[in-house]
DNA sequence: CTTATAAATGTTATATTATTACATAGTGTT
DNA sequence: AACACTATGTAATAATATAACATTTATAAG
């Protein structure tokens, strides 16, 4: 056996693999039809193949949606364990979205209560502004 | 003169009071094309209508647009001066969307910079979880 | 190895969300 | 009236996402 029963676990299908490759070599967040044109040459035909890869690799958080944007990026937090408490941000100009990797941020958005006193499994943060570049 | 200026450049055109109304009645965010079907017997026919609208009164802080929902919720933080510092909860079980206003959050997040230093003008928070009677 | 089960894939069709493009009408200003 | 600006009406189409069903592949158990 070549592959552990832990490996195996961890690892993507081809289709997944194939879109995650794609989209971790991306600079930029890609759009689901974006995807799918590009990766026709390697079989894949269809948009619900191409969603399913993507529910599943976000699931995994290996990568995450911009919901502003309808587009996906690589997590590049060390394959995130934290898809459910993800913040971006977001160049209103050219476009570029980064992760925000944020100690402070993330545990006090993770122990935030509201007036209910409400406490969430999950959030999604989304900052827009000028990039350096752009700036 | 019967409507001043001023009052004139907040007051909405015919479409936009239309569809704000039904908006803000709503105990739910609404659809684009929900709202479309439910404003057709008042002569609005066509998307093109709906969207405008919508995008007016989202530039106005009238309404939000709940991105992972592809929704709209009236803002009832008086007429809502932040359209660009909005934080919702969501409960994953019943759909329901409650804007979040808490003075604490909106500062932490508004002074918010990244490692860059980079600073924004605007964010979208996204909150998920279980309301209390989903609990 | 065989059987059972779950996960992933392939495929067609369709549903949902959003925009382009262009013509027309109203509103406020000079 | 002439102009600029905003809003509206309308048809067509683009972009995003899912439903439904058949088939195949991977995993685990007996
Ligand atoms: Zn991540
Ligand atoms: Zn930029
Ligand atoms: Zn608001
Ligand atoms: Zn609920």
């Amino acid at each position: 056996m070549v592959i552990s029963k832990i490996d195996k676990m961890h690892s993507l299908s081809k289709n997944q693999q194939i879109i995650f490759d794609l989209i971790d070599k991306s600079p930029e967040p890609l759009k689901a039809y974006t995807i799918l044109f590009n990766v026709q040459k390697k079989g894949i035909k269809a948009p619900p193949q191409v969603y399913r890869a993507l529910d599943k690799l976000v699931e995994m958080g290996k990568i995450h949606k911009i919901e502003s944007r309808n587009a996906f990026i690589a997590c590049h937090n060390s394959s995130c364990q934290v898809a459910k408490a993800t913040a971006f941000s977001i160049c209103e100009i050219c476009e570029k979205v980064t992760e925000i990797s944020s100690a402070g941020l993330s545990k006090y958005l993770a122990n935030f209560k509201d007036k209910d006193g409400m406490k969430y499994s999950k959030y999604n943060l989304e900052f827009f502004g000028l990039c350096k570049k752009c700036r």
